[in-house]
DNA sequence: ACTCTGACCCAGT
DNA sequence: AACTGGGCCAGAG
């Protein structure tokens, strides 16, 4: 199941800071993922322990089921959410 | 070797 | 805005 690549996505997600966010597509870019499902994936098994919130979808919604707390904590740390939608122009994080 | 199912993404109706 | 349909990858059955 490839450990390693999971490690790097892992890693990736973890480096998000607060404050800021990506999409499943940044992060599975920068680990080098060949599809943003795998992101998704790695989150859903072990993603308890990272800043999962900092996830959201290329246009700036995060997945249904987890819309409620996920907003919730974004709000929490000053990512503002148009209803549904998080302004990326604003928030999402590039790594420089 | 199938078919299903997902914290996905993009383009077209 | 709501639905397609195609592509993507990995597990489970």
């Amino acid at each position: 199941m490839n450990e390693e690549l999971h490690e790097r996505i892992r890693e990736v997600v973890a480096s998000v800071p607060e404050g800021t966010v990506a999409t499943y597509g940044d992060v599975a870019a920068l680990a080098g993922a060949t599809t943003p499902r795998l992101v998704g994936r790695v989150l859903a098994e072990d993603g308890h322990d990272l800043p999962w919130h900092r996830i959201l979808r290329a246009n700036g919604t995060p997945a249904p089921h987890l819309a409620r707390e996920q907003l919730a904590r974004l709000r929490a740390e000053g990512v503002l959410a148009d209803g549904q939608r998080v302004d990326l122009r604003r928030f999402r994080w590039r790594p420089s």
